[in-house]
DNA sequence: ACACAGATCCCGTGATCTTT
DNA sequence: AAAGATCACGGGATCTGTGT
């Protein structure tokens, strides 16, 4: 998708950026191939011929950072085609308080579409580990990271840094017409849960962690680790489904000729 | 070369939504 | 309860294409 992407140029937003497509302009090669385009001045077309070699290169070379700054956080769902096999998707836990009131994060599930890791806090939740973690992936997987598990992490540790694309369910499958949480949306696609933690929420994870803390037992914590499993393991899937949705709502598949 | 009309972009503001 | 992005909405600014 990012490769029929026009509206990160200066002056060309989504209107324009479908009007290309009417006129069979579908991809940066074909507007490179043009000398005049119907909607631009050649002025604004020579502009964009610097802009879009450059990120032709940057696309040669994955750079995932080059993206992300490149598109606005709404568009950056269009990069999963291109980063999707290379990205992980990330859902903590707290302890359920407020930052400023002695809030923590418990757990930092990560699942990169073939193995879960979950980096527990007392056992192996570092900075050094997490930033290991998520080195050498070109774009992250959340429900609502953007504002909340985000934000939260970056805050905790304050080396982190997410400089990749951010690919946020929560915000795109509102777009799509797919309305509430996690849980609801699993639901509405026919994504199911393990039984054992079929109902639970984010306030259940809180308990579970304090009766961890509390009483010590091993298997609370597998309960609560087993929960955030599914989470981080379902918005991989949940992204598969979701881009193909926000693609088809473009339009854009009505150009590409069908071979 | 110039002016106009319509298309399009862009920048607020305030309300809304979900996360633990 | 706090944070952050988005949406809807509207008005202002800018650009494009057309006609004279």
């Amino acid at each position: 998708m990012i490769r029929h992407t026009f509206s990160f140029l200066d002056g060309i937003g989504l209107r324009l950026e479908r009007h290309f497509w009417r006129m069979g302009i579908i991809s940066w090669q074909e507007f490179l191939n043009r000398n005049f385009v119907n909607g631009i001045s050649s002025d604004k077309k020579e502009m964009a011929d610097v802009a879009l070699s450059t990120t032709l290169s940057a696309l040669d070379g994955r750079d995932a950072q080059y993206f992300s700054r490149l598109l606005p956080q709404r568009e950056q769902w269009r990069l999963f085609d291109v980063f999707g096999s290379n990205a992980l998707s990330i859902d903590i836990e707290t302890n359920g308080l407020p930052e400023d009131k002695g809030g923590f994060v418990t757990v930092v599930g990560l699942y990169n579409g073939y193995d879960y890791r979950a980096l527990v806090k007392g056992i192996d939740l570092t900075e050094g580990n997490l930033k290991k973690e998520l080195s050498g992936y070109s774009m992250i997987i959340t429900f609502y990271g953007i504002s909340f598990d985000i934000p939260f992490l970056s805050r905790k540790f304050n080396s982190l840094r997410f400089e990749i694309p951010h690919f946020d369910l929560g915000f795109a499958s509102k777009r799509v017409g797919l309305k509430g949480g996690l849980k609801r949306l699993e639901g509405e696609l026919g994504i199911i849960r393990d039984e054992s933690v079929k109902g639970m929420d984010g306030y259940d994870a809180v308990k579970l962690w304090n009766l961890y803390r509390r009483r010590n037992r091993e298997d609370t914590l597998e309960h609560l680790l087993k929960y955030n499993m599914e989470d981080t393991k379902n918005l991989f899937k949940i992204a598969e489904i979701i881009y193909k949705r926000l693609k088809a709502s473009t339009g854009i598949n009505e150009f590409i000729s069908h071979s």
